[in-house]
DNA sequence: AAACAGCAGATAATCATTATCAGAAGCAAA
DNA sequence: TTTGCTTCTGATAATGATTATCTGCTGTTT
């Protein structure tokens, strides 16, 4: 992905293109991995020496409130990031944390459940996620 | 659900029997809400002034050690807790926070979509958790 | 190029959760 | 019932992730 194409995302929510921006968002962006905040802190460290991880923070903040990324939480209490917008399964590692993405289209079934809550619950239902807990192919020894 | 089952209870999973294990997972066994510790806390706070919040915390490591309850996370930072063992879904709202149960048995839904996962991932797959997440009835006016 | 609004970085505060430790209570055996 | 050991509770403090504040700087528009 090029710094155009992120920069011109940015403008497009009416946000300011800045190259701490652009920096966590190819680092979301170019990851199958979810990163933690502190993670892409110092994934980004090296090459960007003055970013703190207070602007880390804020401008995930920033760009989940543009849509741009979600955050979710597993089972520990660290907040991880992903720039994947679209649904799908998480599988997280009850031993080491880490989280990876279940491969293969889950889009039918999820929608198949997503309506069954729909018609069974009077909440107003706008997305799900399933996260599948276990251990990832380096705990099980 | 008597004082006399829960001791039972707990004396069969090799624990001691405390006033405070009881009524900690009366507390959690005896409402569909997912409250979270602080919650129990205050609830339980009228009835044993003496109970600080950090027994709180430890009993319910202990008893999610035990299997009793389980804990679980949604969007933001703070751990629910849940007396229910079975597998379902649980409703998040997005302003409030609150966390109900969505009615109706989605256990075959959620045995095909692990079925799925397990064949898809490398990972050892232990257990499941889908979330919903939209407005509650009275968040969304 | 200038001016304004919004952003980055340093520092400190907050909040949930966990660690520590001394005293109290549950449990088993006598 | 009492003793003794072990575990638990409660008070206090520590930890760690996340957010607030504030000042100087930067992106954007004119």
């Amino acid at each position: 992905m090029k710094d155009k194409d992120v920069a011109q995302i940015l403008r497009d929510k009416g946000l300011r293109v800045t190259p701490q921006r652009i920096a966590i968002y190819e680092c979301l962006a170019g990851t199958t991995a979810h990163p933690t905040a502190e993670t892409v802190y110092q994934q980004l460290h090296s090459k960007y020496p003055s970013m703190s991880l207070n602007t880390v923070y804020k401008t995930l903040l920033v760009l989940e409130a543009a849509g741009l990324i979600q955050r979710f939480t597993t089972a520990d209490s660290v907040f991880r990031y992903d720039a994947n917008p679209a649904e799908h399964v998480h599988a997280v590692c009850l031993k080491c944390g880490r989280v990876s993405d279940v491969p293969g289209d889950f889009g039918e079934e999820l929608e198949r459940l997503r309506a069954k809550a729909v018609g069974n619950s009077d909440y107003n239902i706008r997305y799900s996620t399933l996260l599948v807990y276990g251990l990832c192919p380096e705990c099980k020894r």
